[in-house]
DNA sequence: CGTGGCGTTGAACTACGTCAATGCATGTGG
DNA sequence: CCACATGCATTGACGTAGTTCAACGCCACG
């Protein structure tokens, strides 16, 4: 009865990596039957750009795979980095005039796409969509809102543990964790990123990394790789380090 | 037909202040008075705590006046305030088991307050209800996101002007407006408030409003009141203030 | 008229930013 | 396989915005 319609460029949502996660969990079939059919999958190259911050929002976009950085811009060009995106992440700005944020694929990734229009409308008669994306938007202001309390409140130790901390977590997918509870992951961001989304400069963010390795609690194999050698430790720097004399 | 059980401790959502600006805009009547049994409203003092951080997600509740402030408190500490809640803003956390931020009213206030358990069960049943919450917590999450960049890449200057004119145009309801664009207006927070908001020190806060006083931008003529003289040079500064000699 | 909160001001310190040199990979062309 | 160019990362030297510490002023309230 369904699903003769090539759905998603030939990717049904049944098989879909986040079916279970994404907002798209808890629909019934017919309804991600109609969802399918509105959706595409896209696949972007690390840099390219999905979304620019203060274009007409004419699409949203669920993240399958890979990591996206959501970024704005100072008057005088300095960017600041709001969030970054993981699998099952939503992308986009539904019943909104223009996207507040820029997005950008930092590695390669996967996203499943739909016209803001589109979206919308099926968001407005279907509520149980409507209620997962509720619980969603919430769930990120939550997460949000300890991102200011990052921002405005830590230093650049406290804010580079945060950091590899969440990352290690998001990631735990990818990521191997070896014996002793050392966990290895590949840097999806460059130093300049890092600096953008912690509101440091790039030479600070060096400098605590280097500083975090000699003193035995990260290691960093590779430019675009970090290990976490001492977890409770990075968590007590993460909390507040007091480092006196 | 409806509104024989006394609503709301005798004030019906029909005569409310926010009726057309809160999440219950929309509602037909019969739904508002299913509401208007729900919830009751609530005075506080400035200075009475509504929420706690970390607690039980028990209540939830719009704001019908004053400037309450959410607030977060870093393990040594330190306040963060996340944000401000104004007249008709949303408070809590629907389809959640704690509570991410403390609440507490600033000046004295006037909230319509909701068992979490009710709201969640009221919402689920009202697509209408619903949509008009995830609207509200798409456009606070653009907000927030907006305060990230405060936090990350501006300076006190930036800040304190951000902060100020903001304030301005939220309160416009309560403050006058004379001749020459000059906006007056009672500051709702201490020093202390405004440094935990900005992420900022008190003495920082003190130094950047007498040199804004000084410069002519503002005027202080008490302790919790503010006037702003030169609107525009004050957008200025908060823009992008090149200080050069 | 004292007492206790805020707020302001000053002086010294410091974490981070800025500027600039150097290191270290990866790629390209001889 | 080497020379060298290019792009990111590291490291150092120095400057400064904002913090910290401390004294003092102002005003409300008993």
């Amino acid at each position: 009865m369904n699903a003769i319609v090539p759905p998603l460029s030939g990717m049904a949502c049944d098989a879909c990596a986040i079916r279970n996660r994404a907002i798209c969990a808890d629909l019934r079939a017919d309804e991600l039957d109609i969802l399918n059919r509105l959706g595409r999958r896209r696949r972007l190259r690390g840099g390219e750009q999905l979304l620019w911050e203060g274009e007409e929002a004419v699409l949203v976009a669920n993240v399958v795979d890979g990591v996206l950085k959501l970024s704005t811009q100072t008057g005088d060009g300095k960017e600041q980095i709001l969030g970054l995106a993981y699998h099952s992440d939503f992308l986009g700005r539904p019943f909104g005039e223009t996207t507040p944020y820029g997005v950008e694929a930092l590695t390669d990734a996967t996203v499943c796409v739909f016209q803001q229009r589109d979206f919308d409308q099926f968001a407005r008669t279907h509520p149980r969509l409507e209620h997962k994306l509720l619980e969603r938007t919430l769930a990120e202001l939550d997460r949000t809102r300890r991102w200011m309390l990052l921002l405005g409140r830590m230093n650049a130790e406290q804010k580079l543990a945060h950091f590899l901390l969440e990352l290690a977590d998001s990631l735990d997918q990818t990521c191997s964790k070896t014996q002793d509870a050392h966990v290895a992951f590949n840097l999806p961001l460059s130093r300049q990123q890092i600096a953008d989304v912690l509101g440091l400069t790039i030479e600070t963010v060096s400098r605590q990394l280097t500083r975090m390795r000699k003193e035995g609690l990260i290691d960093l194999p590779a430019r675009r790789k970090v290990t976490i050698l001492q977890h409770r430790a990075l968590e007590d720097r993460a909390g507040m380090a007091v480092q006196n004399g």
